[in-house]
DNA sequence: CGTAGATATCTGATTACTCACTCATTTATA
DNA sequence: TATAAATGAGTGAGTAATCAGATATCTACG
């Protein structure tokens, strides 16, 4: 190789992206804004990225990798099960409202219909463990047992993201809505 | 005047829109393609909305519309705050599982940063009835006193997005997640 | 009832513009 | 010195919106 692609660059493209997407929107989004935000020029993006879908894809799993690194650093492998899934909500919501422009471009992508199947796949494997922890539960009957296991973890995504969309709203009561939506959580799927 | 607008031309112009906003995305959807399966020349398209901007709006509200009528015909005014709320979460997924290319619009718009203020206020003005339901509750301390109102509201929209998700996966399964999600929503929401 | 005129809609070719991507040339590194 | 990356003007494919001419519908009047 005679000369080697820079990391720093394909990370700089990466963070223009985001920016540039979570301003304008992913379609609206011209990739010549992102190469000029990243300071490199319109062809440059391309050696990186073949397409601009590849560069959306490419995003997605970044910053899902992210949001998982987040979300399983610290995790409380050895405790109860409603301390490892308060652990994963409060890493949760706090990404969220600290990473304002990737939770965005996350929600954008998610909707958007450019994801390849190998992406979606990429992107939910880091999250295994939390699967495991839902399993271990309804294995145990801390849970009621008539709930389908997807609804565990979907409602768990639902609410925190609803509660994140409130602090978003209104940042002084950010830990009443964590907590709060935490407990309605919690209350939700548990047994009596 | 010497010749009307055609009431039909309009909503020919708004059921083609979903239909290819839900396919091809708000942005990358041309106007071209909306005016060709609405059956009128391009230029007609704009004599009834100045702007793609504007016919945007208008689905908003059009749709919003739609889902409020849903929601709020056959309300049990006089039933009980958990009849009232399950009548409001019935009708909402319902509505959503029949109606998923307006539902997909809507979640577009709702992210998609093209609505007005005017719009956005206009679409939430058919829901009072809930939130006077909601305050009702609060006041007779059937739900938990901690949890401030706009939070009962934007939780109960939360959890029934993700069980139309969940139903539009496996339909099968369509009247588990309807309940359990609303199972999970009163016993997280109500006091003991 | 029928006709004329006024006015607005309807049409689709055209316009002005934007964008993803290419490529010939220059530059940096193994 | 060989090779790949970096550059940015250029290309072709689209796109929202316009506009001049054609057409439909309304009102007034005989």
């Amino acid at each position: 190789m005679a000369r080697p692609k820079s990391e720093d660059k394909r990370n700089a493209i990466l963070d223009a992206a985001t920016r540039v997407f979570a301003e304008r929107g992913l379609t609206a989004a011209p990739t010549s804004e992102i190469s000029k935000q990243a300071r490199v020029a319109d062809g440059t993006l391309f050696t990186y990225f073949k397409t601009k879908d590849d560069l959306i894809n490419a995003l997605y799993r970044e910053i899902k990798l992210e949001l998982a690194d987040a979300m399983m650093s610290g995790f409380p492998r050895k405790k109860s099960v409603r301390t490892r899934l308060r652990h994963v909500w409060d890493a949760y919501v706090n990404w969220g409202v600290t990473h304002p422009k990737q939770r965005n471009v996350l929600a954008q992508l998610q909707v958007s219909g450019m994801l390849s199947k190998e992406s979606i796949e990429a992107g939910s494997a880091p999250f295994v463990e939390m699967q495991n922890t839902i399993r271990d539960a309804i294995e145990q009957h801390i849970l009621r047992v008539d709930l389908p296991i997807e609804m565990i973890s979907k409602m768990l995504g639902a609410l925190a993201e609803a509660s994140m969309d409130l602090i978003v709203l209104k940042p002084a009561m950010a830990k009443k809505y964590r907590d709060g939506g935490f407990e309605i959580y919690w209350a939700g799927i548990a047994r009596k």
